[in-house]
DNA sequence: ATATAACTGAAAAACATTATTAATTAGTTT
DNA sequence: AAACTAATTAATAATGTTTTTCAGTTATAT
């Protein structure tokens, strides 16, 4: 069951039920679940939370840097509770969206900084593509 | 006023005055302006353009190529008219969003080629920061 | 234990996007 | 050039997502 508790105790986060049951769920999965996925897992242990809880729920989660959210063309925002700066690769047929690990992101910041003349303070690399299990059934 | 009506008939798009209209507006401008934005400009020149309309060609333009779509957490989708890959970093006070240009991408696509198993056929890179203008004005 | 400020659940509201439909128009055929 | 046909437009309704509101409840500090 993690720390959850912890986690929220030490941001400085009112702890309730709801709110670590929706920080084990996203601690808990790979799978990068919107709200409404993130809602039907909490269901099962509250059968009587709210969609308004846990939109309030991720939003401050992702202000206080607990979760990060992605951006999606076409889909709903996604959440991601490992929030070290990582890039991602959505299937364009599934819709499934993993994570790249091991990527060294550094190098990436400073070029970017010097040819815009901003403060960078984070980055979101999305790939898209197809799937191991969805190159195949496109070749079709 | 462009060639947009060429490109458009290139595309195997049926020309309307509405469709040169609003690949005019997108290619006229390095805003990535959102539906509301380009509705708002061509109604300067069509009155009694529609919403709906905006919608539906953007969707058309993304399909075929003419244009792409930018992803931001918590905003619209974005249009941009320069379809080349190429990286784009977001203000995040005034919410401006500019394009990087000369960055070399090849490179970036390969590894994740490796790391995932994933035929990749596109990225989308959005760096988060404060612009010029606006990161003196946060230091308070 | 009590107080109080914050949180929850439910419903309504706001907002963004998509679907529907009758009238119009673009591009083709004659 | 007129007629034909299929696609597009504008208006509106419908849908889907997210935010707001508020009365009742709960977590934390005292």
């Amino acid at each position: 069951m993690y720390h959850s508790e912890k986690m929220l105790r030490e941001k400085g986060i009112k702890v309730t039920p709801q709110r670590a049951a929706i920080l084990d769920v996203l601690r808990d999965t790979r799978e990068h679940p919107g709200v409404e996925v993130i809602y039907q897992r909490v269901k099962k242990q509250f059968p009587s939370i709210s969609l308004a809880t846990v939109y309030k729920t991720v939003e401050l989660f992702v202000r206080s840097n607990l979760i990060q959210e992605l951006c999606l063309t076409g889909d709903v925002s996604r959440y991601d509770a490992r929030v070290e700066s990582h890039p991602h690769v959505a299937c364009m047929n599934c819709g499934k969206v993993e994570d790249i690990d091991n990527f060294d992101m550094e190098y990436i910041i400073e070029p970017a900084e010097q040819a815009t003349g901003y403060k960078i303070l984070k980055e979101e690399i999305m790939y898209f593509g197809y799937c191991g299990d969805c190159k195949g059934v496109m070749d079709n």
